[in-house]
DNA sequence: CGGGTTCTTGACTATCTTCAACGAAAGTGG
DNA sequence: CCACTTTCGTTGAAGATAGTCAAGAACCCG
């Protein structure tokens, strides 16, 4: 999921994407910690998300590294440019992919319905990194990190009255390069959203926001 | 132009966008300041830059604004998501655009070259906005200023032998809420530039880049 | 020429990073 | 199954980078 981008009901068939007319390629199983492509390779094929987590990042040369998004199920990821992909693609859980034929966002491969399909997720994407620009660009550590979960409670929250539970299958380092923080302030913000009693957290990797209000508003700047 | 983006040789015929088969829209003019749409107009046509310098931006409901980018000639602008703008636009200078009609990038239109072309055109945005994400979440204000600088070269400077000039049609605050700074920080950096030699600054917005390979450097952050 | 905007500069401050240490968790191999 | 290693997360202290506030200079416009 572009984790700024807007949620989609839990039930939205995301895999409303047309049938290709043509030839259908099998489904793509990535282990957790495989990558699925790299920056530079040729792209033959772009992917819907199935089930799993991936992570999209590019790297610096010196090391520091930028993730562009996490890709949640139901999103599309690989895109090309001049025939590459431009990022890094990782499974961060096992992962199932759903993989297009380029061709078919290119020019349509025959299957209309598919490549609008497709051009609307491209469209999309462009929406949704603008927000993203304004979390970079814009936001304090406390904004980011509200903004971040909000974002993935909305888009793959679970829960009833009030609560909400989120898994973070990334590490605080991933959450800190998405966020353009360092893991430290990740953590340290972790650790004050926390005490302030708007979240708990469960064996690391599991938060439970206990008061979403109070988190929407930090996220947009009222109070810290 | 998305300053990030790959350089297009001066005499680049960015107007190769194929004709389009069907009634053509007349181009239209903007004056300087002027706007060309806003955030959440529904989106009747997409534009290319014939000439002169649009701005895009979004803005926070507290007033932080991000620039999304700088449109130059040969950029297209105005990429639906849902149907409407996601950004506001600006002309920086007075600007003539050649707008399209959004169906032609949606379904073809009976017109696949232009089609193609329009789609490559998204593509290549998401290329650069990744560009930008590393700019804006993992440079220091040294770097950032610097990467503008050399950006714009490459894009629009002029100028022979190691030196090229580039005018500067935003303001410093365009440039900061570009790069994710302060109005005061971008002012602070140009002068350290200036002051170490690597730049000269005509008349407030024209910049004269007196050592492209230490501006470089500059911008992938070897000493500073 | 005068008024408003933009740019620059300075002093001070806040936020975030860096460096470092430690603890917890997870993976590895015997 | 347990010790060992490694990665990951948290916390603290110190420092640096960039932001804020404020004033004055330069520029632009009618």
């Amino acid at each position: 999921m572009y984790v700024t981008s807007e949620p989609i009901a839990p039930d939205a068939d995301f895999f409303s994407a047309p049938q290709s007319t043509g030839r259908v390629l099998p489904d793509r199983r990535v282990a957790m910690g495989q990558h699925v492509f790299r920056e530079g390779d040729t792209v033959r094929q772009i992917y819907q998300v199935k089930s799993g987590v991936v992570r999209l990042a590019r790297l610096l040369e010196d090391g520091r590294r930028q993730v562009i998004a996490f890709g949640y199920p139901g999103d599309i990821v690989g895109f090309p440019s001049l025939g590459c992909y431009h990022s890094d693609c990782d499974a961060l859980t096992d992962t199932v992919l759903r993989p297009y034929r380029r061709q078919v966002l290119e020019d349509g491969g025959g299957d209309p319905a598919l490549h609008r399909f497709l051009l609307d997720a491209a469209l999309k994407e462009i929406s949704a990194m603008q927000d993203h620009f304004m979390m970079l660009g814009r936001k304090s550590a406390f904004e980011k990190v509200a903004s971040f979960l909000t974002a993935l409670c909305a888009r793959v929250g679970t829960g009833t009255d009030g609560h909400y539970t989120v898994k973070l299958p990334m590490t605080r380092g991933d959450i800190g390069d998405f966020l353009g923080m360092t893991t430290e302030t990740v953590s340290r913000t972790l650790t004050q959203l926390r005490k302030s009693g708007v979240i708990e957290i469960d064996h690391v990797n599991t938060v439970v926001v206990m008061n979403p209000e109070g988190l929407i508003a930090l996220a947009s700047g009222e109070a810290n």
